[in-house]
DNA sequence: AATACACGTAACCCGTCTTGTTACAGAAAG
DNA sequence: CTTTCTGTAACAAGACGGGTTACGTGTATT
């Protein structure tokens, strides 16, 4: 349990779903991500506050998407998911005493907003259904030789 | 214990002998950083590998700089702590099989390869020099108000 | 109504990683 | 030889993502 996936894991799921079946249930996304139902439930719950899936309960019940993969965009899931840490680095405290550190910290903060201006601005111009095109292209590519 | 503050932490000492006090040993750095003098031995032995700081043991011993600081840069101090991760997210496996898995950590991986060459690039860019010029500014500022 | 199915959520444990702490060995100066 | 340092190993603490169990709730089937 090393970096945070949920964002990759949410991203797999909105395209199965699109791709391969519009209704699936928390155990069968749960095996087909291999992990566990309640896991897939505690994070799909932030995509369905946001009104991406819509999830039915009882016989018959499961999850479905209720947006285009057009209209979500990486950023979207991102912020779905609770927006969580992007860096594994950062200053050691808020607010520094010492005039040195204020400079440190004010540099490294710099530099991280920076690469976090760039990363949330690629999340932001790119849309699921772009990586479910990715998908296309690449298993036509893939029977294509075969 | 939330983010890695090593390279924070290792930027204000080099600075703090540079400016303060030449030498200084692991229980004089702990104290100012608020950490332990272990701690400080553990992370500085990184920088002492590279050859930017020097230690000596037994009586009157310590810790002294061996390098300029112009001739360190935060990439440098980056490397000698050990090159942490940077992000707190990522992909989740590192083969997948599903093709639409494949691709949406592709997608992923790039804007994360974007942004960790930009973030290296500015800690390349930028010498501890540079922050210590930071700092005589914010001080000069700070007393002429005064 | 009873049952099976499936989500919703809380509670708990586990693995990993940074950080803090204790303990002890070795080296250098007084 | 004692004091003052560093060098390391070993271990505990705290945080956090992730896995698991347990139980409540709603819904379709019988
Ligand atoms: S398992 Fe369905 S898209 Fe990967
Ligand atoms: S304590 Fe010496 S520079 Fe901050």
């Amino acid at each position: 349990m090393r970096r945070d996936s949920r964002l990759s894991r949410m991203l797999h799921v909105l395209i199965h779903m699109d791709r391969h079946y519009k209704r699936a249930t928390s155990d069968t996304i749960a095996q087909m991500l291999g992990t566990n139902a309640v896991v897939v439930r505690r994070t799909m719950a932030g995509l369905r506050k946001q009104g991406y899936v819509h999830s039915e309960q009882g016989h018959g019940g499961g999850w479905e998407l209720a947006r285009a993969l057009t209209d979500i965009s990486l950023f979207d899931v991102y912020q779905a998911i609770g927006a969580p840490p992007l860096f594994a680095i950062g200053p050691s405290v808020e607010q520094p005493e010492c005039l040195v550190e204020q400079a440190v910290d004010a540099r490294l903060n710099d530099a991280l907003q920076e690469a976090e201006t760039l990363l949330l601005e690629r999340f932001r111009s790119v849309t699921v259904a772009d990586i479910a095109q990715d998908f296309d292209a690449c298993f036509a590519e893939h029977t294509h030789h075969a």
